[in-house]
DNA sequence: CCCGAACGTGCTATATTATGGCACAGAGTA
DNA sequence: TACTCTGTGCCATAATATAGCACGTTCGGG
């Protein structure tokens, strides 16, 4: 099952530019981007000429430096718009976050990780941050979990014999019997619970939602520091993130089965 | 002042393949793909290949036709922390919406358009929509006069020259001499409007922010339908932006010149 | 103030490599 | 069942991305 269509070179090293760039390294010079990657500055420069033409990449005037470009933005706008589960969710996670004033998030899930696609922040000074494109381990988010929970018992062995189940925080699981238990347990309830287990002091609640064929598509979370979601409030705040999950799924159709 | 850094085909002809994608045309096989471009199928498929491999395409296990990939998100997630004036605004945009419950928009200027990089919606069934990453033209837009009024008159001369005043609606200011007055007029007002000049039914009024450096970096704007925003409440509404403006812009680092 | 180093950029020849032809398997349709 | 359309795989060759070299600028240190 191997693929035989060869990479092309030069546009797996003009990726490789565009990933070059991150949170702690903004802007790079055409000569600092070669050096990373082990290319000529003539041939990084031609490469960053055409990223550059097509608004992926912008040179900073005054440093001559290359940050990210818009169009970037742009296509991610597009992407972002064909998740159609984002669209039904927007107002829904907009009312359970005034709930509460707590950071509620979308996720679905990506190979390994879970990928936010809405989010939106409570207003206080301490609480869980997160921005639309980030990603985190599916094993240890109450987001990522809820989504495997509702995956057939294949498709998770699957995911633990792929990727398995590096420690995040000291708290994640990283026992494959206790993660299914972990997951039965979930089911179960109908939400899924990160405690602490992919950031120290923060606690997560997670629900799966379902499209109208009736497989999992994302979940929904509310996250908060510890000490403001104990554990003893979980069921009651998953009542109202389990409300907002049947809410979304219903707007895509799902329809519960009744036999 | 031409480039004669060649354009690297093959990165061009991917690039290319990510642009076809829009709201419209959220999905295309190979066979698409290559005809669109004048691409044979397999050239298609080695380049599908390799974005596919990089997560910048997915594609639909069921129809086997490929979509943007979240890879993209994560990106422009990075690209948009960086744009600093977004961090800063964020809760100030939340509290101008609250005030009247009407869309709020954050945008920067890249070429001739302007760009959202942040948005807040009110909740109204009839509201001003936009989403973050989508364009507009900045000379038919409130926010774009805004950042425009403070270019320097030869900037705006050059803005003009390259890229004409096209009419969006009927409503659309097409005259060059208007133009700058209508700019003028925004510089003295310390905000601009746009009177259904980008969409008939829809008005708003955009106030620019400043940087540290006394420099313009964007601007924010309230939008609503005409109806709920008479031109006469204009300047009691500016008021708020403003306020709202000028808390960013200082939150920038922005000194308001005292002599 | 001047010099050297490091940078971004531009050109050309060549060797790498992306391409297009051809072939095949599978899905959907008549 | 046969036919068409799809996506995919392999190969030789022609197209092209690359590396080497050179130039003009911008910094920072002497």
């Amino acid at each position: 099952m191997q693929h035989s269509s060869k990479k092309i070179g030069s546009l797996q090293r003009a990726i490789d530019i565009l990933n070059l760039f991150d949170d702690q390294t903004p802007e790079l010079g055409t000569t600092e981007i070669g050096r990373a990657l082990g290319l000529h500055k003539s041939t990084a420069a031609s490469l960053i000429y055409t990223l550059e033409a097509n608004g992926l990449l912008t040179q900073n005037p005054d440093t001559r430096k290359y940050h990210l470009g818009l169009k970037i933005v742009e296509r991610a706008s597009v992407m972002l718009n064909q998740v159609e589960v984002r669209q039904v969710a927007h107002p829904r996670l907009e009312e359970l976050r005034d709930q509460w004033n707590e950071t509620v998030n979308l996720a679905i899930l990506d190979g390994a990780d879970i990928v936010y696609v809405e989010r939106f922040l409570g207003s206080k000074a301490l609480s869980m941050h997160s921005e639309v494109g980030w990603r985190a381990p599916a094993h240890s988010t109450g987001l990522g979990k809820a989504i495997l929970s509702c995956l057939p018992l294949i498709a998770v062995k699957m995911y633990l014999e792929r990727y398995g189940l590096p420690p995040i925080t000291p708290r994640t699981i990283t026992d494959p019997p206790q993660f299914l238990a972990e997951l039965d347990k979930a089911r179960e309830q109908g939400y899924a619970i990160d405690d602490e287990e992919n950031e120290l002091g923060g606690r997560c609640i997670a629900v799966p939602i379902f499209d109208h064929t009736g497989q999992v598509v994302a979940a929904v979370s509310v996250s908060a520091p510890t000490a403001r979601l104990p554990i003893e409030d979980a069921p009651r705040v998953a009542q109202q993130v389990r409300e907002t999950a049947k809410a979304i799924s219903r707007g895509l159709g799902y329809q519960p089965r009744s036999f």
